[in-house]
DNA sequence: ACGAATTAGTTGGCGGACCAACTAATTCGT
DNA sequence: ACGAATTAGTTGGTCCGCCAACTAATTCGT
């Protein structure tokens, strides 16, 4: 494992397997920078966290629908997702209604107050975005999508070979 | 589930961009996948955090040395770093002693309990980090890391421009 | 048709990332 | 040399990801 990580050049190769942890390491860090990057431009300006607005962005592109169609499409957690509905619901910026044939559901709905804010926070998410991801070119940013999905099917199937 | 969020074709832009945040959202998932599968080895077995096995591997590796110093490398926040430290300093893994010059500082060196600890952990930590990696060759590790660095530089630019 | 299994959603707990405020020790500017 | 700024480390708080347990509603097997 020649690694070498961008720096720390005669190191102990031990240690950038271990400690460093391959790009494991720098993985990790980059998806909280990207949280974080993007994040600012609702949570500062809005009082609105990361799952609020996935919350708010699935529900308002897909129409009405329920907790579990958002959860399982954005593969937010189930329990984080009810506590951010329940914030949206309090915000007034959408709606909650008991499911037309099946009880158990909960169809949400953007509210128009909701729709407001939304029409106001995207434009600042969207530009961070692009800014972030101007860092790699079109080619780049699909050889990395590639690379990252490889990786995550390894690690899915690791993790359902439930540890050892 | 018909998903597949590596690409989802014929679907309207703006969502691509907004809700799945590109792969943005993937790399999040990732992240926290790898996070899973390599802790466990340790986790589960030992009943030992990532952020104090991290901490454990650096005072192994670097000798004596300061908990600034293994924040600054591991990028481990301060914070979590003292917690972690106590952690295992109480299970007698690690030895904390005044810093010599510099009364500020506090020298950590592991103890032979902690080494043993190390040796019994690292083996297993190290098989897990191989066989995630495996999935890619050499090269494609290579590439990854790089436009992982490229991004990682961007974001951090991004969150020094204080946001907006 | 009735009890068992499943599903939707809620709640609580734990660990981790980040940030801010604070104390104590040290360095720097003048 | 003395006060101001910096640095090491600690503590506390927030948010998020993950998991487990739980309630209520629905479906399934027989």
């Amino acid at each position: 494992m020649a690694d070498r990580s961008a720096e720390v050049p005669g190191r102990d190769p031990n240690y950038e397997a271990e400690l460093e942890a391959w790009f494991n390491f720098k993985i990790n860090v980059l998806s909280n920078r990207i949280s974080r990057v993007v994040a600012r431009s609702y949570a500062e300006s809005y009082g609105i966290g990361v799952i609020d607005w996935r919350a708010l962005v699935a529900i308002e592109h897909f129409g009405p629908t329920t907790a579990s169609a958002i959860s399982e499409r954005t593969q937010v957690d189930k329990g984080s997702l009810s506590r951010a509905i329940d914030r949206l619901s309090k915000k007034g910026w959408i709606e909650r209604s008991a499911g037309p044939r099946d009880r158990r559901q909960t169809l949400l709905r953007i509210t128009e107050a909701g729709k407001a804010e939304y029409r106001a926070i995207a434009p600042q998410a969207l530009d961070r975005q692009r800014a972030l991801l101007s860092a790699l070119s079109e080619k780049e940013r699909a050889v990395l999508g590639g690379l990252v999905d490889r990786l995550l099917l390894r690690a899915d199937a690791m993790l359902s070979r439930s540890a050892d």
